[in-house]
RNA sequence: GUGGGAGUAGCUCAGUUGGCAGAGCGACGGACUGUGGCUCCGUAGGUCGAGGGUUCGAGCCCCUUUUCCCACCCCA
């Protein structure tokens, strides 16, 4: 509407059943995490920058372009004055795009993670912030339901967490037909680099055949090439080098152990050698699960994997890493497509109708509602000064389970 | 960041070649009713996203801008 004050663009104001069911998704998300032993961790939503830059990868497109960068005040000033490279990293903050790296951050700051402790496993929901822009399903202010399992090296680590991921979705009601399961490995230290370089060499080798950013991927990330959308250079990567057949022994178990456990829980799963996971941090394990109907462009409700080198690059000791993130916004629109139930706003067991308008009759009605809802019934009454024949009609719109009229 | 579409009453939308700003639903008041729901009568509600231009005259044509939607890209 006319008005000279918009929301900035890409956010929304979560209003009613939205409302409602944001908080459900997070009730459903606590009963079914419990269980497997997470526990809620609140983290800040902005960070000094290098959590993220350091955390998720320089190359990485969310570093890249689509931070939204904070200055303290001191900082503001000294950009202000032209003096933006005098910056201290403490100067330097940005809102978070996702929850692993502060959590991580967290963690060592912490120390969650003892030597020989019990892993650290922890959920969270709040607001992810990127600087995209909108289309149906991606904002730029989201909403994140996610888990982080630390020091978890186990291959059974990341089966169970994708079985609880799994099992999320079942419970939110989400049809499992419209539901599929892409897991890959993408390797680690010992495996990946040759790898890429094996890709990079595959694409230059075909150089002729491929769009003009998969080209440049060569360089700067080649794996992100099996990702392209246009059909042509889908062909041509189909060729490529396959990560299955380039992991190395240990990598190799690992992922064939992952897949046993999904197997033993009946867990249907694609291998997609193409599922890159778009931060740096990922190693070994990577999954996402997709939902096909009404999901437009953005069809994934969540993704995660394995990051085992997130600790050191943060500066703590070797830690084992494993998580997901589930998109709010994108569950709710898959939970819409097929049905799914969703929280209702509540009706009122009572309202209260004031016919005598006499000052002692305001004070009755005033006094009996108060009393109904000490009770623990929820009680609606008249604030507006309307008629007892109007009363009536918003009682029955509030769907009042009855209606209680006080005076003559 | 790049494309395409859209913005008119609370909501969904009409609005012809440029000529008094409209409908349905909703809201509010009333009639009827065994106080609501049905039906009937009535009332209110608009900076036509914003700014500029053309014109005797602009919701309509031109320019600028902004927001939303969809897609690319990327991810949740």
């Amino acid at each position: 509407m006319a008005s000279t004050i918009n929301k900035p663009k890409g956010t929304e104001d979560l209003i009613g059943a939205d409302a409602l069911t944001w908080s459900y998704l997070r009730d459903v998300a606590e009963q079914v995490f419990t269980p497997y032993g997470y526990a809620p961790i609140e983290v800040p939503m902005f960070e000094q920058a290098d959590v993220f830059v350091h955390g998720l990868g320089t190359s990485t497109d969310v570093v890249r372009k689509e931070m939204f960068s904070v200055l303290s005040p001191d900082g503001y000033a000294k950009v202000s004055e032209g003096r933006a490279s005098e910056l201290k990293a403490d100067q330097r903050l940005a809102l978070r795009p996702e929850g692993t790296a502060g959590t991580v951050r967290a963690a060592i700051e912490h120390n969650l993670v003892p030597q020989g402790a019990a892993p650290a496993k922890l959920w969270y929901a709040g607001s992810m912030f990127r600087a995209e822009r909108p289309q149906k399903g991606r904002l730029r202010e989201f909403h994140q339901i996610g888990v982080e399992c630390l020091g978890a090296t186990d291959p059974a680590a990341d089966a169970e967490m994708i079985v609880m991921f799994m099992r999320y979705v079942e419970a939110l009601g989400i049809d499992p037909s419209t539901v599929r399961l892409l897991i890959n490995s993408m390797g680690d230290d010992a495996c990946r680099p040759a790898y890429r370089d094996s890709v990079s060499a595959y694409i230059r080798a075909h150089e002729d055949e491929l769009c003009e950013e998969c080209r440049r991927r060569a360089d700067t990330n080649p794996l992100r090439a099996f990702d392209c959308k246009n059909e042509h250079c889908h062909e041509v990567m189909e060729g490529a080098p396959k990560i299955s057949d380039a992991l190395c022994p240990d990598c190799s178990a690992h992922y064939d152990a992952v897949k046993r456990y999904l197997d033993a829980q009946h867990i249907a799963y694609e291998e997609d050698p193409r599922l890159v996971r778009g931060l740096d941090y990922y190693t070994r394990t990577v999954f996402e699960v997709q939902v096909t109907d009404g999901m437009g462009s953005q069809n994934a409700i969540g993704g995660g994997g394995r990051y085992d080198k997130l600790f050191e690059t943060a500066g703590g000791r070797p830690t084992a890493g494993l998580g997901f993130a589930a998109g709010f916004e994108r569950l709710l629109l898959a939970m819409r497509a097929c049905g799914a139930p969703l929280p209702e706003p509540v009706h009122p067991d009572v309202y209260v109708a004031l016919a005598d308008t006499t000052d002692a009759g305001a004070a009755a009605a005033f006094a009996l509602t108060q009393e109904l809802r000490d009770c623990g019934l929820i009680v609606e009454a008249d604030r507006q000064g309307r008629s007892l024949k109007s009363q009536f009609k918003q009682a029955d719109k509030y769907e009042a389970r009855m209606a209680v009229v006080l005076g003559p």
